[in-house]
DNA sequence: ACGCTAAGCGGACTACTGTCCATATTGCAA
DNA sequence: TTGCAATATGGACAGTAGTCCGCTTAGCGT
């Protein structure tokens, strides 16, 4: 406790999907903006896109995006959202090995290897979501969700793991930001790097001592 | 191989100390900017200072400022700079366990408790100095050096292991943004995280399979 | 001491983020 | 249909990061 200040804690922001008391005005502009976002982060990159720019292509004011999305990373987590709910599904509820019924340890890889494969298609969407303040990566449901499914795997594979600490180790190491610098500057491909994940796992798993 | 783009290059800047063909008057001014920064970063809260604020306190223009540093992270990578180099010091030539002597697993623990020390008490330096664009956790000369020896270490211990892969885990287990959310969300003090550490370094150390 | 040149300097300037509030619109109730 | 309260809207506004370029100054060779 000292020079430390990250801000985790979830604002209350209406970021998710539909509100069912949305009012017909507010879900076309959300939809609108979504769209324009969209097309625009695809079209000139995430970070070379304003928000202004955004808006003006959404045909909606200013105003009105940052209600809905808070900022910049709110917008891009958005977007991310659908797809997120569909993998979120799947290792919830879905088939073995990445839904129940498999051996933990075999869910932990495949989970490692659904959260790569996420980042190998949205990789710098996500890092948008994450930019902007300290914390921003930990903050939101999305880190929330991932994080008491890692941990309650970890408890499964070996009660005596300190899963607190190892959750967290587990999701750093599926980062998006290492994930770029893992391929553009230590040059390591997503077989090595699913590799890598996997004697991650084992070891944890191994030495629970 | 995609949607990824992370600023990682170093970009040529005098961000460290000690030009040895530096004018006299960018002497003096790069001192009287690092010694107002480390005031005010220290009497409000690194996040809460703006770079008019640094360059009005340190008495010169604002050109000077970013012609010096580059970005405000570049400038709290300046402040940290010193620091680091006196750790660096230890490490690389110090006494063991910390410097050459000790077995490779006690020289990355003992690495570990000093990296963790060194959040302690410069977490939101340390957080400045990665805020800004994605990637920036990566890049400059810091991370590079504490890589490095990282990666030796990992090699020392065991060449089995994939000591590109490991290395980044290790130290993304020794983040600074972690840190925070371990002591303000989950709850983890610093014994429990040194703690986890070593169980770290040992799983990796155990199964070099 | 003097003048030259390369380097440093500083503040005006642009672009962007995020806030605020007067106005417009919606959905409901009478 | 009409009036009303709640809610959404959008653009003006303030504050900040980072750039640029004409001016100044240090350091050096004579």
């Amino acid at each position: 406790m000292d020079g430390l200040a990250v801000a985790t804690g979830q604002a209350g922001l209406p970021v998710l999907g539909g509100d069912p008391c949305e009012r017909a005005d507010a879900k076309r502009n959300r939809e609108k903006i979504l769209a324009a976002a969209e097309t625009l982060f695809a079209e000139r990159g995430t970070e070379a896109v304003s928000m202004d720019a955004v808006a003006e292509a959404a045909g909606v004011g200013k105003g009105t995006l940052y209600r809905r999305f808070g900022d910049r990373s709110g917008l891009a987590r958005a977007i991310l959202d659908e797809r997120d709910r569909e993998f979120q599904e799947k290792f919830i509820r879905g088939e073995p090995p990445l839904g129940p019924g498999a051996p933990p340890v075999e869910r932990l890889v495949a989970f490692g290897e659904g959260v790569i494969d996420l980042i190998a298609d949205y990789g710098d969407l996500i890092m948008a979501a994450q930019l902007g303040k300290a914390g921003a990566r930990f903050a939101g449901p999305v880190y929330a969700t991932y994080r008491m499914h890692v941990h309650g795997l970890l408890r499964d594979i070996d009660p005596r793991i300190d899963a607190d600490y190892f959750a967290d180790i587990v999701l750093a190491s599926l980062n998006a930001e290492m994930y770029g610098f893992w391929k553009s500057d230590v040059g390591l491909d997503k077989t090595r790097i699913s590799s890598g994940f996997r004697q991650l796992v084992t070891s944890i798993a191994g030495t629970a001592a």
